[in-house]
DNA sequence: TTGTGTTTTACGACCTCC
DNA sequence: GGAGGTCGTAAAACACAA
């Protein structure tokens, strides 16, 4: 069940379904004085963590839930500044336990293994060239691992905008550094307002096409909330599924 | 197998905010 | 000034039709 799940999820990303912001990215600075600047060391160059390596599969558990969020999902309405979760890839299947429960940051144990090993770290084959600017580092990019993936993605379905503090404990438990998780949201929210903007082009061309508008309520219709907060993303929110 | 299109990491430029 | 934001882009990784 988590299988599919979670081959669903990373097979099918734009099935996402739009929701706002749960706050504003300057509010991501105004954090606690608790945030432990990372180590820059150029972070994604030097290391493939858990690519399909047995040794690595294993992933840590000290991941433990945050204590901030409140998760119950779903059903439940989000408070403030969170999103309505109501993803069904991440809740699961309307079946049984009605739809599931998701628990974010229960990380799998090694020996429940659901992620294929179906991508392999590429050794690059030269130093590439960036903006005019060479890359010497010895990995151009590496492939992060469906776990790494997938529990990005449950953050990000959870808050479009990754505070300080879950930054550092994503990192820590993904091993990956701060800096690929905060430029992963940064392209996930590009993803984002891209396929947005696919679908608003889509819709113009129905409207323009067909006299018909589109019916309200539809199965595309969900996930219509808004925010005060949310303006930076105004654009995407605009363009609810 | 190969060509081609798409997706995924990663960066630089530039902007805003504190 | 430094943090993180968007935007555009490079290139590896991937998917898929021919």
């Amino acid at each position: 069940m988590f299988v599919s799940l979670v081959l669903l999820l990373l097979s099918h990303p734009s099935m996402y379904p739009s929701s706002q912001s749960a706050r504003l990215p300057a509010q991501t600075l105004s954090m606690n004085g608790q945030y432990i600047p990372p180590p820059y060391d150029f972070p994604g160059y030097h290391h493939v963590p858990g690519v399909c390596d047995p040794s690595t599969s294993a992933w840590n558990p000290i991941y433990t839930p945050r204590e901030e969020y409140s998760y119950s999902f779903p059903g439940s309405s989000p408070g403030p500044g969170q999103v309505g979760f109501t993803s069904p890839e991440l809740s699961g299947p309307p079946t049984a336990a009605g739809g599931g429960s998701y628990t974010p940051y229960s990380f799998i144990s090694g020996s429940q293994e659901p992620f294929s090993c179906r991508r392999r770290p590429h050794e690059p084959i030269r130093p590439s060239v960036s903006g005019g600017k060479t890359r010497t580092k010895d990995k151009y990019r590496v492939v992060y691992t469906d776990q790494q993936r997938l529990e990005l993605e449950k953050e990000f379905q959870y808050n479009r905008y990754i505070t300080m503090r879950r930054k550092t404990e994503l990192s820590m438990a993904l091993s990956l550094s701060e800096r690929q998780v905060k430029i992963w949201f940064q392209n996930r929210r590009a993803k984002e307002r891209k396929i947005n903007r696919k679908k608003l082009q889509h819709s113009q061309q129905a409207t323009t096409t067909t006299p018909t508008p589109p019916v309200l309520g539809g199965p595309n219709d969900i996930h219509v909330t808004t925010s005060p907060n949310s303006n930076i993303l105004s654009d995407a929110i605009s363009e609810e599924y």
